[in-house]
DNA sequence: TAGATTGTTAATCGATTAACAATC
DNA sequence: TAGATTGTTAATCGATTAACAATC
């Protein structure tokens, strides 16, 4: 089977469920060598047969009658999620949001690399974040072409995240993780994750208030 | 119609879909008195017809051959969402992604009040964050049954995640909003929205290495 | 009346679950 | 061999889309 045939046709929350497999997977202890299905779906709180439907669009996991292999499972998914090999990031907006993403622990466990940090505000210029010089967003550009960097990080205040988004994607950006509560738009061709906390907590609100008693 | 029978069995995806709906209308200025069912799709990335359609599970939105009112759209969506009455909230971790929480612009547009915030380290206590002291930890099982607090977010080290949990539960929270990275399991009866930013990260690198292309 | 618009049903599509064969 | 486990198909369930009637 083609790699394509592999990674083509993957449903979309199946590959919400693999990050969380994947997410789950590396916080076990060494000594774990093994998992069932059964364990596992029981943590991440799914049914058994979902997991294994999952995995089986991947074509041929495990073997019948043996538990799943732990350090194998962590290698195909992070294959299948694209996280084998280092993705360089930059971050723009360093208020306490952008400094809280900056020192994101869950980062190179997953080979993304954090490569520059940029802000308008002269004060945050210079100041280091994680060994990374905070730069002027004027330079945000020339390092992305430099640096060929695919991937940016949005935690600018809302009025200036369609203007930092359209600077990154003119650079050669081709994905977006925006975390300012504006919507930004990406031409075809980039990807955008909107990271919206307003619908974070009236989804809670929903359940606490309708879903409950 | 009975209460019940307006808001039993909205679809999971639609609820998430009236939160983007309200959180695109109160963006809107006051002189945009109505907005038609494909103005708003096209702003938020899907198609009309399944706009009607989440709209048509709340019983009689509109009228046929007219817009929709937005103010009363705004406030049916707030009130399926349990928007309307203010709801108390309590804050554990006050570390930069605590502050960028505290700090939050959203809340109170949505009703949503933060009324404590907590944290062990001592340097931090006393600390104001919007005109809230925050509160040595030891206090936050006290507060929340003084006050009655029903929601609690959490932005702790992920150590201490679980044990914050548990002490915020125990003291009568109905809802957690937990930011650290450890997927905290809460009792029966009891509401948990773990927001987890790796399943995020992995999602984005998927689409930009599978999907895009 | 003609055009624009939403309401509502039915058809389609996609995701989850059940069942059991295959394997260890 | 018996028990535990995954692989894989089919059935079910839920979500999205299409179509058009109803209304302004």
């Amino acid at each position: 089977m083609s790699e394509d045939a592999i990674f083509k046709n993957i449903p979309q929350f199946t590959v919400l469920r693999f990050a969380r497999y994947l997410n789950f997977l590396v916080t076990l202890p060494d000594v774990v060598e093994e998992i069932s299905s059964s364990e596992m779906a029981g943590i991440i709180g799914i049914k058994p047969t979902q997991l294994r439907q999952d995995f089986f669009t991947l074509g041929g996991f495990g073997r019948q009658g043996k538990k799943y292999n732990v350090r194998f499972l962590i290698h195909r998914l992070s294959e299948v999620l694209a996280l084998q090999k280092p993705q360089d990031m930059v971050l723009a907006g360093v208020g306490h949001l952008g400094q809280a993403i900056a020192n994101y622990q869950g980062f190179e466990r997953f080979n993304l690399v954090l490569r520059g940090i940029f802000d308008v505000n002269p004060k945050l210029i210079g100041l280091k974040i994680r060994d990374i010089q905070v730069q002027d967003l004027d330079e945000l550009q020339g390092f992305i072409r430099q640096h060929k960097i695919q991937i940016g990080i949005i935690s600018t205040p809302h009025q200036s995240a369609q203007i930092v988004c359209d600077n990154m994607v003119d650079a050669g950006v081709k994905a977006i993780w925006n975390f300012s509560p504006e919507n930004v738009t990406v031409p075809e061709g980039v990807v955008v994750q909107n990271e919206n906390l307003s619908v974070g907590i009236m989804n809670l609100s929903y359940r606490l208030n309708r879903e409950l008693a």
